[in-house]
DNA sequence: GAATTAATTGAACGTTTGTTTTATTCCTTG
DNA sequence: CAAGGAATAAAACAAACGTTCAATTAATTC
């Protein structure tokens, strides 16, 4: 009727997290209910509220912490120095490791934003421009000091992220591809896209 | 209270159509209702039921609709004779004009598959196969005789799809570019994605 | 112009929804 | 071992959900 034995605040919101994502990314945000995701967690819908105001603001803060996460791992990953090829090839091996391992909140990020309000939303996007700027400004510098050979350099970057998001689509790891097969063949298709003359050399990341 | 003056089974099963791709494209499935829905056609939600056994169906209904309008599509656009890599030019070209044209249904077919009971879900699955195996079978014969540089049949099949279908993401027509524009870039970037040596002359649908 | 069929309404059904409130128990700190 | 805050259960709320049914009117057929 009450408080359980073991129960910890912590522990709490961590499986809510993980039973969210994994259940909004297979039904959809619509089509889970607050109760469906307590009978995951193995709790009363109500105890829900204890750690998130409501059922938007649950959606917000797991597309949040995924934005934030690809926007600090990239940061990490990203080479020093390096010729914009290198870093291309770093930024498409950061993309593919980083949704691969995250299949679910990318599915969750990537298709469940109409069920955000106005002002989540355009923060959200915020995010999503703010890491698109990044490869777009790669491709600007390889372009301008001539390793790379690219039309139209937003279009270009919004086909090079489609393309390599789209991995998670289809690819079930423990196929006949590893990872690593993936990625360096994911990185290759990067490669062309921008056009990079000397295909050999860069990254294996 | 009853049947209205000039009420058509046909205009009305159309209007129901227009109507829901065009909802379900911008709320999603589940957080679409058919109260909500009636209420876009005019008609009370009772009605929808005359048209449709059930909202799932409706649902299946578009997608096959969909899908069996890409593949018509691509049938009647394929030239009978021309090298593979006027072929695959062909087929980057009908594949943005229809995705672009249809823009709403695309959303629809892409993303509320989850929505789908399991017969129906492959039967959709069954559609999108055979048409994704069309884009396979164009980068192998041009593989094969040497016009196209492609490592993986397969995986350059899903990337060439996935980057040309993502237009529908962030491309609207009246920008800065024509839906022509647009065509004939991913057109060019399709080409580059097979590993085509030449590229000029091919396209320009 | 009567009989029949097609198209639609309006009300109702039982569930389920997100959320709130209240009470109860566990855990921690002193 | 007492006190107080943290964590949860259980019950309740109105609103909305998909769907069904009987009644009613418009169009079509004979």
């Amino acid at each position: 009727m009450a408080r359980t034995t073991g129960s910890d605040g912590g522990k709490t919101e961590a499986a809510i997290r993980r039973a969210a994502v994994k259940l909004i990314a297979r039904h959809g945000f619509e089509a889970v209910s607050m109760r469906q995701l307590a009978g995951e967690v193995g709790v009363q819908a109500a105890a829900l509220y204890r750690y998130f105001p409501n059922k938007e603001q649950l959606l917000y803060s797991l597309m949040r912490e995924h934005m934030e996460g690809l926007i600090a791992a990239w940061q990490a990953a990203r080479p020093k120095d390096g010729d914009p090829a290198t870093i291309l090839a770093a930024f498409a091996a950061n993309h593919i490791r980083f949704h691969v391992e995250r299949r679910h909140s990318t599915q969750v990020s990537n298709m469940e934003l109409r069920s955000l309000g106005r002002d989540r939303l355009s923060a959200i996007l915020k995010l999503r421009t703010a890491y698109e700027g990044q490869l777009r400004q790669i491709l600007r510098d390889g372009a301008q000091c001539g390793v790379f050979d690219i039309e139209d350099t937003a279009l270009t970057a919004m086909a090079i992220i489609q393309m390599i998001t789209g991995v998670i689509v289809w690819f079930r790891p423990d196929d006949r591809l590893s990872v690593a097969d993936v990625s360096r063949k994911y990185q290759a298709m990067t490669m062309r896209l921008a056009g990079v003359t000397n295909e050999t050399e860069h990254g294996h990341v």
